[in-house]
DNA sequence: CGTAAACGTTCAACGATTGAACGATGTCAT
DNA sequence: ATGACATCGTTCAATCGTTGAACGTTTACG
C-alpha cells in the first residue's frame, strides 16, 4: 500500500529525488504523507485527523462562533457542523448557545475532550518522531520553529 | 478571540494558534494550504500542481514503468495513466514503449516539458517566498535542507 | 417597521482517489 | 513446449471529502 513506514524499506526510496529537491513539492509530499499516517498515529485516542485539529483550535483560540472555528480551520462552515457533530456525540465537546445572541453557538471542549487532546498531542509527536527519522530532537524543533515563524506574517 | 494576524489580506486566512503550535498540524496545514495555492502560482506557466510533479519525477528520477511513477507520486497507477494523458497532450511528455519489454512504457519530457519544468520551479519558488513572508532567504534554505534530511531513511 | 446581515444547518453536485477488473505481455517451473 | 502465474497499462464503478447555494432563525440598523 503506502510505504510512508518507518521500517525497513524493501524496495527502493520512498520518496522521489525530484520532489526532495524542489520545496514545494517536498512540502506538499510530506504533508499529504502526514496526513494520511495522521489517522493511524490517533488511533489509540480514538480521535481523527479532523477532530485533533478542532480540539487544538477549540481549547487554544476559543473562537466565538462555529463559522470563525471553520475559517480557523481553512475550511467551509458545514464542515465545522460536521466535525463539531461528531465530537459533541463522543462527548468531547459541548455546544452553548450565546444568550446574549442567540444565533450563535459556542462549542468548548469536555473534560474528556481535553485528555484526549493531550493523548494526542503525545501520539501526534510520536508518529512524527518516526516520520523524521534522518534528525535528533534539536533538529526537529529547529525545523518545528522555523516553520511555524516562517508562516506566520512579521 | 484575538487577531493575532495583522493586516495581510482582510478577511484572508488566519492561522489557527492551536495549529502552530503542534508541529503535526502545523505541517499539514502549510502542506494542503501549498497544494490549494499551488495551482494559482503554476499558472503562467500552464501545469498544474499534478503536471509539476510529475515532469519533476519524470526529469530527475526517470522511473522505468508509470507503476514506478505512481509510487513516487505516491498514488495509485490509474493516476499516472490520467496525468502523462493530459502531459502527453499538451506536448509536454512522450510515451515511449519499451522494445525489451513491450508491457512497460517509458515516459520522457520533451524539451517543452523541461522548459515548462523550469518556469514551474521559478514560480513555485516565487509563492513559497510569499508563502513565507517570515523568513529571510538563508533560513528558508534551512528549512527546506532539514526538511529533505529529516524525511529520508538514514 | 422593514430590510439586510450573520449564524447554524442541510443538501445536491462536483472532483479526486481507489480497488478491482481486463487484455496483453513476460517469466518460470515442469 | 506448456501451463500457471506475475506485471504492465488501462478502464470503470464506487467512495469520500468538499463546496456553494439554499433555508429558517436571530440580530442589527436606518
Amino acid at each position: 500500500m503506502n510505504d510512508a513506514n518507518p521500517v525497513g524499506s524493501p524496495g527502493g526510496p520512498t520518496i522521489a529525488e525530484g520532489v526532495a529537491a524542489r520545496p514545494a513539492l517536498l512540502l506538499a509530499h510530506v504533508g499529504s504523507a502526514l496526513e494520511a499516517a495522521a489517522d493511524d498515529w490517533l488511533a489509540p485516542s480514538g480521535l481523527s485527523g479532523r477532530d485533533y485539529a478542532v480540539l487544538a483550535i477549540l481549547t487554544t483560540d476559543a473562537p466565538d462562533t462555529q463559522h470563525e472555528l471553520a475559517r480557523l480551520l481553512g475550511k467551509a462552515p458545514g464542515i465545522a457542523v460536521i466535525a463539531v457533530d461528531r465530537l459533541e456525540a463522543a462527548g468531547l465537546v459541548e455546544r452553548r448557545r450565546d444568550p446574549s445572541d442567540r444565533r450563535r453557538s459556542r462549542v468548548e471542549a469536555t473534560p474528556a475532550g481535553r485528555k484526549a487532546l493531550r493523548k494526542a498531542d503525545q501520539l501526534s509527536a510520536d508518529g512524527l518522531d518516526r516520520l523524521f527519522p534522518g534528525l535528533d530532537a534539536g533538529h526537529r524543533d529547529t525545523l518545528w520553529r522555523l516553520l511555524a515563524d516562517g508562516i506566520t506574517r512579521p
